[in-house]
DNA sequence: ACAGGCACTGAACGATCGTTCAGGCTGCTG
DNA sequence: CAGCAGCCTGAACGATCGTTCAGTGCCTGT
């Protein structure tokens, strides 16, 4: 619905694309950098109202109820999510699910609302997250095909299991900076001791070919067993 | 009612080992499964208190207060865990950080309680983490030697991607349900789904040497430009 | 000028939160 | 027996929660 008041100029403008200051976006970005820094269960709409330079009551004349505005902020995080890709889209480097938008600095903290609400279970996060994998699997596919990633038998399991990787180093973006001094909801130049121990396990592996064999046929020895 | 006031032994005697049934340890046990389903700032003291069949008075009298609580529960996951690492120590299986507690049926839900803590920083669970990579570090350095791992010019960074990788998958157990129809948090043996692509990453590695060598060379090359 | 719609606020509602307090019950000790 | 120490409870405290409501001021259309 997005209301825009009446005229085009006067009060205030969201017809500036990105950077509106209606109040109705304005609350939405503050609640999302709450949401992003307490949780949504920890935030209260007063907390979002002042930090927005509004009354509670205007929260609601907004969104309805705290459900309205948690659901909005998702619905926002979603669709930037959705452009930053498909800019990541051409330039050419999918391969990381939300390495485009790390971190625009302006505007809200969508990487560390997203870490934030990834694990307390909201229907558009989710299906955020299956758009994600599904579009690895494109992506993934074309990177089979112009030699950068090797083939494999399972494609979607292994779309799945990086992207399950990705957001959840995101989701421990915390204990990230404290164990390898990096932050990975930040600038992404700066987060070196993190991408270069994973891109060599994704280069090179971190089992022994031999290693491999072996585990993977005891996989399979109980995968028949269980059958049996 | 379980109660189980007076008899049976003096009042409370936790020296049973592991399955005490002193107030205390059913309050702490409840509230591990609370704060595992709901998170805890989600859980108020009278749903565990109603969960533990007690009064919520008598949570505040055993642990002073709902922040005192959860530390109850943090340190008591945390020793779990620990006894659980040096039994998969013994039984040489020690890559998988968390594989020795998966889930033994009885008892409170730890690994549900990990991967909720895991992204609400508690101090305990911090300290817990760290352990873990520096657990993960020594095993790892043992692996290379009996030609298990490949061997890395980063041991650390390489063991601490790995468990957050490990953790994060379990933190968004909810999302691996959902993306592979696995559960993390439960029986491993079930879980192939995801650990067959898991082991396939990690042994074969899932970008060609080619391009590994490219991708790295383009990291080098934007860290040197930054040292410039 | 007037009516109507809209963004917005201050004050208050009931519910629920964490926490406190006075006291009851039970079993041990002297 | 009395006295005491413990676990434990029911009732209540003040604070804070999400939400409601009546009302104010500005803007627009006629």
């Amino acid at each position: 619905m997005r209301s825009v008041p009446a005229d085009a100029a006067p009060p205030d403008t969201p017809s500036s694309g990105d950077a509106d200051l209606t109040a109705r976006a304005r609350i939405r970005d503050a609640a999302i950098a709450c949401f992003a820094d307490a949780g949504v269960v920890g935030t209260s709409v007063r907390t979002v109202a002042s930090a927005a330079d509004v009354s509670p009551a205007l929260v609601m004349h907004h969104f309805g109820s705290k459900d309205g505005l948690r659901g909005a902020c998702d619905q926002h995080v979603a669709s930037a999510v959705r452009e930053g890709k498909t800019d990541a889209m051409r330039q050419g480097l999918a391969m990381d699910p939300v390495g485009a938008l790390r971190q625009q600095a302006e505007g809200p903290p969508l990487l560390r609302y997203l870490a934030r609400t990834l694990v307390d279970g909201s229907e558009h996060v989710a299906e955020l997250v299956d758009e994600m994998v599904s579009d690895a699997v494109g992506y993934m596919a074309e990177g089979v095909e112009t030699g950068l990633l090797r083939p494999t038998d399972d494609p979607r399991g292994r779309a799945a299991v990086l992207t399950l990787w990705t957001l959840g180093a995101l989701v421990l973006h915390e204990h990230a900076t404290r164990l390898l001094d990096v932050d990975l909801v930040g600038d992404p130049q700066q987060a070196l001791p993190y991408f270069l121990p994973a891109l060599e396990i994704l280069g090179r592996g971190a089992i022994t070919d031999q290693a491999y064999e072996r585990i993977r046929g005891a996989f399979e020895a109980t995968d028949e067993e269980a059958e049996r």
